[in-house]
DNA sequence: CGGATAAAGTAAGCACCGCTTACATATGGA
DNA sequence: TCCATATGTAAGCGGTGCTTACTTTATCCG
């Protein structure tokens, strides 16, 4: 289970001990999440959330002008939490050189979409979302490209990426990590023969072999089978 | 505008001229693509392409158990589509080297993708589909994945791959490649400043910085503004 | 304070959805 | 020829997103 289901930023007092509610935006929020934890998201109704919540059906219509609305709200935590596993990442890779702090967008992305999986269906399923998405929403996510364009120019300049349009090196880098992550939450893995449980290490291999690092000799694949 | 619209396998004669329909099944088929070509395809309802073929709205449920399974019938073309798309790459690619008909297969994957929006929208949503797909699917699929192991397996033994693991740069190529389409897909190139009318030499591009192409000075990247 | 006003809840209902049921019609084999 | 079967229709069930009319509560200002 992960822990998307604990509410967060808002305080989500959900004491309906009053005719008003209090919190109710912030309260249909998390119950969304709650919700597309356990059923997909494009199943989630309106009025399970309302129910859940403890409001008529009618209510979250005060808060939100359409469904659209409602789960636009939630990719804008997703957003927010992918930015913050990204900027810890690159912290941790604070010392090493550009090629490799690229890399680690690209790990965070993918622990991000392993570890919030509610959040990464929401993000990546676009129909459920506004048509031209919060500007919040835009913002956070193209901070995030530029950054990793920054690190391959930085690359470029100390040699490590010779004849590389970068331009193009950073588009695959996005959309293998992209790829990757929504075959996980897709399930296309069984199909390709890959455990669930190890996906971190696949992870780390799939990026291995895009970044044409040696296939260690002594590389331990065993792993821990799982924590949770 | 895509040729997907244009019915293939069957003679998809819509005459209604009589009580029975004749080729209902294959009509519905054609009718729900050519839905999906005007909107999205989780949009599509059975009702409307009943309507469309000019059939009562319970009428599709006799040639299929449920909105899925209709769904999962255009799938099923739209795999076949695929294996021919690849296949014609391959033949083209027959001359070059193992590592170079391997790219020829993502190649002809985003060309799919790209020329059959309809066809990719509805594999690659796999919740529209039944949990378990049809037979047929999964042996294709498998197939393309089988062809594209063994031209890494030649590559590795000629020397072209050195210190990789093609279990995952096999996985890696398909990440990238439908990673790459399902950006195109659900139009998130415009937020990377791409061109969606020059996703053909995008791809190529892409797969250049996947392969390490080295860039070709001269490479002329104008273009045609568009086709259609 | 206290009362107007606005915010935020409820209940009921609309049009549409996937899908089922009961019935009507056509077809093809004995 | 006749009837079993395949395949169409019409009507309807429960569920959906969302709206409307109404009710209750919070807030703010004289």
């Amino acid at each position: 289970m992960p822990i998307s289901t604990k509410s967060r930023p808002g305080k989500t007092r959900p004491s309906k001990d009053t005719y008003h509610h209090g919190n109710l935006r912030q309260v249909l929020i998390d119950t969304t999440l709650q919700l597309i934890a356990k059923i997909r998201p494009e199943n989630v109704t309106v009025r399970a959330v309302a129910k859940l919540a403890g409001v008529s059906s009618g209510a979250p219509f005060r808060h939100f002008p359409n469904r659209s609305a409602l789960m636009t709200a939630v990719a804008e935590e997703a957003m927010l939490r992918l930015q913050e596993e990204v900027a810890s990442s690159l912290k941790k890779a604070a010392d090493k050189n550009p090629l490799m702090r690229f890399r680690a967008i690209g790990e965070a992305w993918i622990r991000w979409a392993v570890r919030n999986p509610s959040h990464f269906k929401v993000i990546s399923d676009r129909s459920l979302l506004d048509s031209d998405a919060s500007a919040a929403w835009r913002k956070r996510s193209q901070a995030i490209q530029a950054e990793g364009i920054r690190l391959l120019g930085e690359a470029q300049e100390q040699g490590l990426l010779p004849g590389v349009e970068i331009r193009y090196f950073h588009l695959a880098g996005r959309a293998l990590v992209y790829g990757l992550a929504r075959m996980y939450s897709d399930g296309h893995f069984a199909s390709f023969g890959l455990d669930e449980s190890r996906v971190d290490q696949i992870g780390e291999s799939v990026l291995d072999a895009f970044f044409r690092v040696p296939v260690r000799p002594t590389k331990n694949h065993v792993g821990k089978p799982k924590d949770h």
